[in-house]
DNA sequence: CGGACGGTTTACAGCGCTGTAAAGGACTGC
DNA sequence: GCAGTCCTTTACAGCGCTGTAAACCGTCCG
């Protein structure tokens, strides 16, 4: 069997206790002792049993992460956050994902983590309000993402109405008045954007046309491409701007464009939301929403230790968000990387 | 405090050792008494500590999955496919990323995760053959990448020299003779790919020109910009195809060559390496070759499962790969898309 | 020189669960 | 009616660690 603090202590001649000292940096250890403890530990090899500290400890040094899907480049880019802001307070990460089942997302509500972990960091598509004040368990609980939480737990969010209007309102500032918008506003998720869109547009006079505004139920790039085809088939004029809930959805709305014989951005502007990673790889550069996802991460990783130390009230937390300016609204004259990172 | 297994039990009359049999699904309880407990469970709202059970039990119900960088897609899409494979045999997985450190691969070489995790899942940059073969920890380890391993574990790759070639002649049958690559061979994770696109070259009586490889440092797009700006500014005449290293490169190269007055694929041919999801919606959408991701998920923990049950022999397992044609070779011409999915 | 004191080490219980082995009951066949 | 058998339930130790409290030990001071 693998050595045990036992082990170590019997080569060392000293107690276990100690050695569980010297490994967890206690003081009051001498330090002849501690080098004796430390070579012993060396010779047998010995690494501490996580499950039994954990059991002893009543803490387990872990937390949840559950996204949708680890693939979809926000989520990934937000794990990656998540995982750094985690290591800084000595918290593994456990990821899970729920591909937007309602089943997945009410278990883990219902504790299926069995205080394996010391809380969780939840991206929910499905369950709503009730269903999480209804909860039973009491692992800390910090929400991420867009659906309403009425104060029933933790909320990190950016202003995704504020956000749309920056957006919105860029494209207005380019002199382009008939901003069309794909992806919203079914389900909620474009909700709040279609409101920031609506409120740029009325906030200068210009009436939202209904024509201009077809949804996607995915976020996919096809999706994108498939609904700037339909509007292109259905008008007699083409839009001169387009706003797209994502960046992977403008993708698509510009290879629609392009192939449409339509030059981005002189004769149709483009605008994503999110900042994925290739938005300084396409052609054009993709002008963009970049929330700033570190602080999400910090933000909800933050949460979860305050819950811990006995903070109970929940909060509204927002974090901010910056508009990047690419090609595919400034074009391409002196302004290859404009704003890029 | 959380109610205990022993609160449940004296709740419903009963030892300890029913209940807990009553959760783990035992056969050989009485239908009555099975009723019983699991009211007794729902009334006092019980939930197992999986701490305690993974002591007891010696195992952790948990892998460790370690990769470079979580933003990155193909890992990205590789950890959705473990997280998936991983489910189904009732592990759950902890992420951790090194960011190519080497300090923190060798931690994981070296038991970081102290019998918390049944085995582990590693994508080294680092760390090399000696290092491995060195290591005291005995968790299951299954290593997943080109880095080459001479049997000191378990080993998942696809045939990078296969894959590279097979890109390579099929611009090769397409007429094109001036087949440039971008991003190779410095660093080990080229030269697999390198040495396929030297063989495909060599098999057609070509050879390789120095001309028309240049590396990159990265797999970020800037940089496969950049090798292509450089590339087109010292020769007379373009390449008429490009090997890319990875996606994200290629769509840097397609950006670089955009700028330049190229047509692609008209002009310059395009192939990339991993197939990302954004190769559809890229304009133009990109052939590239794609790793089998799921199958090298599935055989990653399948062998973390072998070694559990005390398998020790270590294998080299290869899994597969296909190269998808679309826009970026194969034309617009009722291709808008070709081979995709 | 005795007692108080602070630094250092130890003994031991217990975290919450499961494996083992054995006890308890019901049923079978002779 | 009794032993044998099978199904069901229980008792208890122990997984490997840490927290608590107490023991130990040398030093300092009055």
């Amino acid at each position: 069997m693998r050595p045990r603090l036992q082990d170590v202590a019997d080569r060392a001649g000293v107690s276990m206790k100690t050695v569980s000292n010297v490994i967890n940096g206690y003081v009051h250890v001498s330090e002849a002792m501690r080098a004796k403890v430390l070579a012993a530990i060396d010779e047998v090899g010995y690494e501490p049993n996580l499950s039994a500290r954990n059991l002893a400890r009543g803490r387990a040094g872990m937390i949840a992460l559950v996204v949708p899907q680890l693939d979809m480049p926000y989520f990934a880019s937000l794990s990656m956050h998540v995982l750094e802001a985690a290591e800084k307070q000595g918290w593994v990460v456990l990821i899970q994902q729920t591909r937007g089942d309602a089943e997945k997302e009410r278990a883990v509500l219902a504790g299926r983590f069995g205080q394996r972990v010391d809380g969780i960091v939840f991206s929910p598509l499905r369950v709503g309000t009730d269903e999480i004040r209804q909860r039973r368990d009491r692992t800390p609980l910090v929400l991420l993402g867009e659906r309403p939480v009425d104060g029933v737990a933790d909320h990190v969010v950016i202003d995704n109405v504020a956000a749309a209007d920056l957006a919105v309102s860029h494209l207005l500032d380019l002199g382009r008045r008939r901003v069309a918008m794909i992806g919203g506003p079914v389900g909620s998720t474009g909700t709040h954007r279609s409101e920031g869109y609506a409120a740029a547009l009325t906030r200068r006079g210009i009436a939202v046309d209904p024509d201009l505004v077809v949804p996607v139920h995915s976020n996919r790039g096809e999706e994108g491409e498939a609904a700037m085809d339909a509007m292109l088939a259905r008008l007699d004029t083409p839009p001169d701007a387009v706003f797209c809930m994502t960046d992977w959805v403008a993708l698509g709305v510009i290879r629609s464009l392009h192939l449409h014989g339509l030059r981005v951005p002189d004769d149709v502007a483009v605008v994503g939301f999110d900042d994925i990673p290739y938005s300084t790889a396409s052609t054009p550069t993709l002008t963009s929403i970049s929330p700033d996802r570190a602080a999400v991460a910090r933000e909800a990783v933050a949460s979860l230790a305050a819950q811990q130390k006995g903070e109970h009230e929940p909060r509204e937390i927002e974090v901010g968000f910056e508009l990047v300016v690419r090609e595919s609204t400034a074009g391409g004259a002196g302004l290859r990387r404009p704003a890029g990172r």
